[in-house]
RNA sequence: GCGUCCUUAGCUCAGCUGGAUAGAGCAUCGGCCUUCUAAGCCGAGGGUCACAGGUUCGAAUCCUGUAGGACGUACCA
């Protein structure tokens, strides 16, 4: 479809020149002002060059133009052009697009929709980034979708990436879990309870919530304990090592069921120190200063705001400290062009004054740095709220699409046909999450409604799927009967209908689609396009029998197009994360 | 107060970077299963694209302002 409407652009380009010869006039750089674009109808054609930017060069009216321009054209053109008031439109020539679509999607095969449009470029791609205290939420299920596909999606555009993870887990919200365990946990274990270890670490740190209502010298205990660990306290350093093991590992199993991996991970326990010593190395080169209070800052007035705390008075590191250590370890660790941290758009401050100050300590790479931000996933009654209970849980949250899945499947009576019940209700409630979650720009804010929001029907995730397994489904009913086309070669003039060229046209410009998710660092261009072919092919599905006909050609020519359409789907399907199900 | 972002159908969201009659899904109503999976298909109703100006041949899209909302403006992360 691209290198259609470059050549189109070109041919108009040559008629528009034409055209302006035989009227005596000089014109230049034409070629440049030409717009492509799709008319609103298919009837209408395929491609549409609006006319109206010339009307002031030629000095006359678009619908002249456009009629002259067709003239010009001629009728040696590889399909058809026609004047429609100020627009020239395209009609393309179906059945050599049809077969040339067919060849390429098929030699391409996993890799069609793939292009060199970062080709050499080296991208890390931060994200997720949990506490050590507590399970993933609705919250973090976005920020990992985002940049899982994100990631995807930047190297099927010919970039090398590298998935990071930060994983913070040093702080007083740590000592807080910690501190609770010392004084209710009796010495339970994610063994001995059955649960989850996130889960079990998040419930002392609600236990500690609970018991700092009442005892006022909770927190004062807590930043004790901060104290302790940091100077290396040995029960303290033991407790913090066996309790985190316990998060990362619930927190790496979500990670496993939502098909979500990283390449890397960095601690924020490591990067702390050398983030210190950076601060202080900024300091000494003036880049820094030691305000009246004893805090080291970065004076921002230069780029219009106020200050920023570096090292607090007493020496221990912010946030803003780790984050200089980190960036400057991965830089060294894997020398970037861009690095994309995947985190809410809460953050853009941070952000601004990371960057900024890592500009000032003279790392040339501070200009590579990009936050992607993304908007907050809401309820209905508003914000989500731990102290109000309302925070929906990861696992929870999968657990209980995976039983509707699971459930769904039985009351249609497709258990026997699936085989896996529970492992088919698990790669379905995959595809209605991320689905979900991606169809949404990630700039902005979303509603999450437990109760409808995820749906199997409509526009959803599990009706890509449920399209994907019927076009699979067609697919193995052919192979089954092969012998009988073997002899049989596709024609695709034959391939006539609307719902044909509809899909056709969804299929080509599939590589356009990603180019475009990756330029703009957004899934959701991939999940419309996907949303669209599935809903073009459904079109296709009930309108032409595929293998039902009596004309065997014409099924051998649209088992070729349901090939690329599949093809196109599964291609598609990997980069939002969403499984692909042969049956369901 | 200042800064950043958001506002499109009853609800949840798209809208190809300025083009032709603004689109989906859900919800509502009406059709379609002895024929490749009805988690489907087809149709109907539903819009002053928050509002007001401006730029332009042409604006949901760009600019300015106003009104609502979110977030930020911590020695939290």
């Amino acid at each position: 479809m691209d290198k259609q409407k470059k050549n189109w652009a070109t041919l108009v380009a040559g008629a528009l020149t034409k055209a302006a010869e035989e009227k005596k006039l000089e014109l230049s750089g034409l070629a440049d002002r030409i717009i492509v674009e799709h008319p609103p109808r298919p009837e209408m054609g395929d491609l549409a060059f609006p006319m109206f930017p010339f009307a002031k060069d030629f000095r006359c009216a678009p619908p002249a133009i456009a009629a002259a321009v067709v003239e010009a054209l001629g009728t040696d053109i590889p399909g058809e052009a026609r004047p429609a008031g100020p627009y020239v439109n395209i009609f393309l020539d179906r059945s050599a697009m049809i077969r040339d679509l067919s060849a390429q999607v098929a030699e391409a095969g996993d890799s069609y929709g793939t292009s060199d449009l970062l080709k050499g470029q080296k991208v890390m791609v931060e994200f997720s980034c949990p506490n050590t205290n507590k399970p993933l939420h609705l919250g973090h299920l976005r920020n990992d979708a985002i940049g899982e596909s994100v990631s995807r999606i930047l190297a099927a555009s010919g970039a090398e990436v590298q998935k990071v993870n930060l994983i913070n887990n040093r702080g007083v919200h740590i000592c807080k879990s910690m501190l609770a365990y010392q004084k209710f946990g009796e010495g339970v274990t994610p063994e001995s309870s059955g649960k989850k270890g996130d889960h079990l670490v998040g419930d002392f740190y609600v236990k500690f919530n609970t018991w700092a209502k009442e005892d006022k010298s909770a927190e004062e205990q807590a930043q004790a304990m901060l104290r302790k660990w940091e100077e290396g306290d040995k029960e303290v350093t033991e407790l913090w090592t066996l309790m985190n093991k316990w998060t990362i590992d619930g927190i790496s199993e979500t990670y496993k069921n939502t098909n979500i991996s990283f390449d890397r991970y960095y601690y924020e326990s490591d990067t702390y120190l050398s983030g210190r010593e950076e601060v202080l190395k900024g300091l000494e080169q003036g880049v820094f200063y030691k305000d009246e209070d004893g805090s080291i800052r970065l004076d921002l007035s230069d780029i219009g705001m106020d200050t920023k705390v570096m090292l607090r008075s007493d020496g221990t590191s912010v946030y803003m400290t780790q984050d200089l250590g980190t960036a400057i370890a991965r830089h060294r660790d894997f020398p970037f062009d861009r690095l994309i941290y995947v985190v809410g758009a809460e953050q853009e401050y941070h952000f601004q004054v990371l960057f900024h100050a890592l500009k000032k300590l003279g790392y040339s790479w501070a200009e590579m740095l990009h936050h992607l931000s993304y908007g907050m996933v809401n309820l209905p009654e508003g914000k989500m709220k731990s102290r109000e209970g309302t925070v929906v849980d990861a696992d929870d949250l999968l657990q209980q699409l995976s039983d509707m899945a699971a459930d769904e499947i039985r009351n249609k009576e497709r258990a026997e046909a699936v085989g896996d019940v529970e492992d088919t209700g698990r790669k379905i409630a995959l595809a209605a999450l991320h689905y979900f979650l991606l169809q949404v720009s990630p700039y902005k804010d979303m509603v999450f409604n437990p109760r409808e929001s995820l749906s199997f029907n409509g526009n959803t995730g599990p009706y890509l799927q449920y399209m994907s397994a019927r076009i699979n489904s067609i697919l193995e009913k052919y192979e089954e009967k092969r012998d009988e086309y073997a002899s049989l070669k596709p024609d695709f003039s034959l391939l006539n209908s609307d719902a044909e060229w509809e899909l056709v046209k969804n299929i080509s410009s599939f590589p356009e689609a990603v180019k475009m998710a990756a330029s703009d660092l957004n899934p959701s261009v991939v999940a419309a396009h996907l949303y669209d072919t599935a809903k073009n092919f459904s079109r296709f599905y009930h309108d032409c029998p595929i293998l039902g006909g009596d004309d065997k050609v014409l099924t051998v020519t649209r088992i070729e197009l349901t090939r690329a359409a599949l093809q196109m789907l599964k291609n598609g399907f990997e980069l939002v994360n969403i499984p692909f199900l042969s049956k369901m």
